[in-house]
DNA sequence: CGTGTAAGGAATTCTGACACG
DNA sequence: CGTGTAAGGAATTCTGACACG
């Protein structure tokens, strides 16, 4: 992969240091959470762990509701920006087969 | 700075989580900030919350002890590498000084 | 020296619910 | 609809100490 996902995405932040990262308040964060808006992974406990890519999620999220628009818009749009966004990675995969079938490329480094 | 630090260097993750991402047990953790091997911050509440270089590190000092490295010889070599590293650090910024000073380069990128 | 463990307490997190609007 | 709050319980973390070696 192209851009392989490390520290950003890795999910090892507990609620209250989210809590303190954003200023949101824990009934926020976990509300967004019943809204489908954020996901984050539980420890074997059952406490919720999130990212820095969650972190900086729920900030636009809290943004946008403060600008009046409601969960159930957030939610349409973040499925629309997702839909588009596998499209464009199916349609990158596909002339990427179509390059490898003609010339026969290689994918990995050899080593 | 050329190299602005972001996420690995945040101290966000609690000491449980820690404990499952270096398999590394709490005591054996809270035992290397004991012998000044690492400093985690503390939020609030007195809780100890730690990088993703933190917890490289962890990695790296219980791999050392393992191979027989006493904690006081690790403290002995991470101190010998930071001086430098602040050395080069130093040697670096005074050069800069010079080319400033004989050229008069301005810093950041202006508007 | 480095690590395990039991002990007691304090801080953290969880869920479901009532409230307001 | 989005958020605050009190409630009760469970999981998490903390410190200081004893143990082994």
């Amino acid at each position: 992969m192209a851009n392989d996902f490390s520290y950003k995405d890795k999910k090892v932040i507990t609620i209250g240091i989210v809590r303190d990262l954003t200023g949101l308040s824990e009934r926020q964060i976990r509300y967004y959470e019943e809204r489908k808006l954020i996901f984050p992974e539980r420890s074997s406990g059952g406490s919720r762990k999130y990212s820095f890519a969650d972190v900086e999620l729920l900030v636009e999220i809290a943004n946008k509701i403060e600008d009046g628009v409601q969960t159930h818009e957030i939610r349409k749009e973040m499925l629309r920006a997702q839909k588009k966004q596998n499209q464009d990675d199916l349609r990158r995969k596909m002339i990427q087969g179509q390059l490898n079938a003609q010339f026969g490329l290689r994918k990995g480094p050899s080593s």
